[in-house]
DNA sequence: TGTATAATGACCGACGGTCGGTCTTTCGCG
DNA sequence: CGCGAAAGACCGACCGTCGGTCATTATACA
C-alpha cells in the first residue's frame, strides 16, 4: 500500500466523513473500524493515530454536526435589531430550511437513526446539539425575559427543557417511519404534524406565551420531509 | 459442576437480578456475559438457554424495573374518588417516598447511571419507564382534560412529553453528582432542586394548570436523596 | 544559499486478547 | 424415555496495540 501522507486536520476530517457516512448508513454498531479505514483507505493504525478508540468517533461526529448547525443561524442570533421571540422563530425557519434542502439525505440518515438499535447514536447526537444550543438557547430567552415577553425562572433551565423535548418526539417519528409505504402513510404523517404542533404550544406555554406564538413546524413540511427520497 | 436445575421464571429471574446488580455496579458496556453467569453459577449455555443476546437483559431489567414501579402506584391510578389533578400528584408524591425508602440503593445506582459511559443504560431505563407509564399518564390527563382542568389537544401526546422531561435532568443531575464532595456540594444540591422545582412549573404550563399546582419534589428531597449512603 | 542531518509525526499492518455467541453433550425430572 | 435445562469447550468478530517505516520540516554547517 503507498503512503499518503496529509495534514492531521485534514485526515481527521476525511475519516470523520467516512465514519459519518457509514453510521448513517448502517448506524454506529454495525460500522467496524475496519470498514471505517478501509473507506477512507487507511490503516488501522493510521486511524488510531489520529483517534484514540472507536467512541471517539462518535463523539467527533457529533460534536463536529451540531456546530455546523449553529454556524449556519449564526446571522440571526447576532442580528441585534430581533426581538427574543423574532430571533427564536427565525432559528427555527431556518433550521426547517437547511432540512428541506437536504431533506432526502436527512431523510435516508433517519431511517437509520430512528431505529431501536441505534438509540445510542440517536441520543449522542442528540447531546451533542444541546451542548452547542444551549448557551445559544439561553441567550435568547433571557433577552426575552428581560424585554418582559417570556415567564421563566431561569432561562439557562429554560433552553435545557425546551431542548429536550425534542427527544420526546423519537418514539413518534420512529412510529412514522415504520408507517411509511403502508396503507396507513397519511395518518401517520398527519399524526406527527399534529405531534409537531403540539410540541410548539408545550414550548410556548413554558416560556409563558401564547400559544402559537412559536413555529416547529409549517404546513406540508412534515409530510416533505417524511416523502423525500434519497437521489441515486 | 454439579448441576442445578429450577424452573425457567426463577431461573430467568435470577440471572435478571444478578445482571441488574453487576449492570447498577459497573455499567452496562463493563459487564460481560461471564461476569452475570460466574455471579449467578450457571454456565454459559444456561445463560443463552434463557436470553438470546447480552442485549436482552436490558430489555428484561429496564421491563422489570418499570413494571415494579407501576405495580407500586396502582391503588393511587384506580382509586376512583381523586380527580385527575390529585392523582397526579398523589403518583408523583408516591414516586418520592418509594426514592427515600430505598433512597442508598438508588444514590449508588445514581453514581454508576448518570456516568457519560453509561448514557444508554439510562435511556433504556427511561425508555422502559416510558413505554409502561405512557398509558397510565395518559389516562389521568384525559380525566383531567374532562374534568375540564387540563388544557391539552391531545392527552398521550402531552403524556409523552411530560415524561420525556425527566430526561432533561440528566446532565444536572450528572453534574450535581459530580459536585458531591467537594466545596460546591450545597450549591449544586440547592441548583439541582431549583431546577427540579422548575421542570414542575413546566409540566403545569404544559398541562395549562398555574404555576405551582403540581409539586415535583418537596422541600429536603433532593438533598435526601442526593446524600444518601449506601450502608455496608 | 545549498545540502546533509536530525527530529517530528503521519502511517503501516500483523498480532493479541477480549468477549459475545454457538454447538455438542450430558443430566435430571416427570 | 422424551424433553427441556444446563454444562463448558470452542469459535470468530472486532477493538486496540506495538514495533517499526516513510515523508516532511527544521536546523546546522559549509
Amino acid at each position: 500500500m503507498p503512503r499518503i501522507v496529509k495534514s492531521a486536520d485534514d485526515r481527521r476530517n476525511e475519516i470523520l466523513d467516512g465514519a459519518q457516512a457509514l453510521f448513517f448508513e448502517r448506524g454506529y454498531e454495525r460500522t467496524t473500524v475496519n470498514d471505517v479505514i478501509a473507506r477512507v483507505g487507511i490503516s488501522k493504525g493510521g486511524f488510531y493515530h489520529h483517534f484514540t478508540a472507536k467512541e471517539d468517533l462518535l463523539e467527533g461526529i457529533t460534536a463536529r454536526l451540531a456546530q455546523d448547525a449553529v454556524a449556519r443561524v449564526r446571522d440571526i442570533l447576532d442580528d441585534p435589531g430581533l426581538s427574543a421571540l423574532e430571533r427564536l422563530n427565525g432559528f427555527m425557519a431556518r433550521s426547517r430550511s437547511m432540512k428541506l434542502a437536504d431533506a432526502p439525505k436527512f431523510r435516508a440518515a433517519f431511517d437509520v437513526v430512528f431505529r431501536p438499535e441505534n438509540l445510542l447514536l440517536y441520543h449522542r447526537i442528540n447531546a451533542a446539539s444541546i451542548a452547542v444550543m444551549r448557551p445559544v438557547l439561553t441567550r435568547i430567552i433571557a433577552q426575552g425575559k428581560a424585554e418582559g415577553a417570556f415567564t421563566v425562572p431561569d432561562p439557562e433551565a429554560a433552553a435545557e427543557i425546551l431542548l429536550h423535548l425534542n427527544a420526546s418526539t423519537h418514539d413518534a417519528v420512529a412510529r412514522t417511519i415504520d408507517a411509511m409505504g403502508t396503507a396507513g402513510e397519511d395518518a401517520a404523517i398527519a399524526a406527527l404534524d399534529q405531534r409537531f404542533q403540539f410540541q410548539g404550544i408545550a414550548m410556548d406555554r413554558i416560556l409563558g406565551l401564547p400559544d402559537g406564538s412559536l413555529t416547529i413546524v409549517e404546513p406540508g413540511f412534515t409530510r416533505a420531509v417524511m416523502t423525500a427520497r434519497q437521489a441515486g
